[in-house]
DNA sequence: CTATAAATAGAAATCATTTCTATTTACATT
DNA sequence: AATGTAAATAGAAATGATTTCTATTTATAG
């Protein structure tokens, strides 16, 4: 916890209690989140948070490397916690129980430079979604 | 365009008049396309397409694999022609004019059994976005 | 030519996300 | 510890892309 509020501070962000619990809530899961189940797990916990102050909350995180952004192939948007943060690191995400895990390998230099070379251009951004099972629900067929 | 008006005959689809526009505007394009500006091109052409008929049938020409799907930064839905529907690739994105690039080339089983033997995952799908500058645009510092 | 399943239009609904504004709060600086 | 100020927040409302629904039309198999 004192690592993010060291980030945020770095970034000049105040720390409110809002920030301190939505980043509490992620130190707990190892899962993505979405906007409103976060409203209503920080409502269980007796701190009601208007959706928009979540988002807004989720995009500073995000902007502050400390959450990264899941945009879902059901056009949601999700967050997850960024363990380490300043590595290159892509997201592998399971399909059946939201857990999100780090991947620190990425041989991306390689197909960037093939496409420099083979279409002339600048590759500016990339990024990679990969989805499957993760070990504990490979092995339970259902859910 | 008889490529994949077969395509569509393979998959059942009715050859109407609404997907062969839509087709042959493709055809005409190398960018991606929005929903909303294909009715406005369909429209300028003198023929009136609802939105939600757009959206089907770039729906279903995704499903038969004549089109990609983009799903834009901007968090809209963008098509694009797939020029070599059946070879695994991955499309590089000009940031500044939308035009839309095949890449016959991933190294992702790599990172694929990467990760299925450090987590004991099973990958199921992946996607990689890459955006950049072509090779026009980034000759042309502003637009 | 006809039957019928598929395709379509248009209106309306949906719903995640964003915007706006008044109010409150964290915290740097006294 | 008190205070001033910019940042943070709530809540209502707006936005706008996408989807749903239903009645009507159309492509095409036989």
């Amino acid at each position: 916890m004192e690592k993010y509020l060291a980030v945020l501070k770095e970034y000049h962000f105040k720390i409110t209690p809002r920030r301190k619990a939505v980043l509490e809530l992620f130190l707990r899961q190892k899962r993505y989140l979405g906007p409103y189940e976060i409203k209503q797990m920080l409502g269980k916990a007796s701190l009601e948070v208007g959706l928009p102050s979540i988002y807004r909350i989720l995009e500073e995180l995000e902007g502050a490397g400390i959450l990264i952004k899941i945009e879902h192939s059901s056009r949601r948007l999700y967050y997850s916690l960024c363990r380490k943060p300043h590595i290159d690191h892509h997201h592998f995400v399971c399909s059946k129980c939201n857990r999100v895990e780090e991947v620190e390998f990425c041989n991306f230099s390689e197909i960037s430079s093939f496409i420099e070379e083979k279409l002339n251009a600048k590759v500016q951004h990339h990024s990679l979604r990969i989805e499957g099972l993760c070990s504990q629900c490979r092995r339970k067929k259902s859910l």
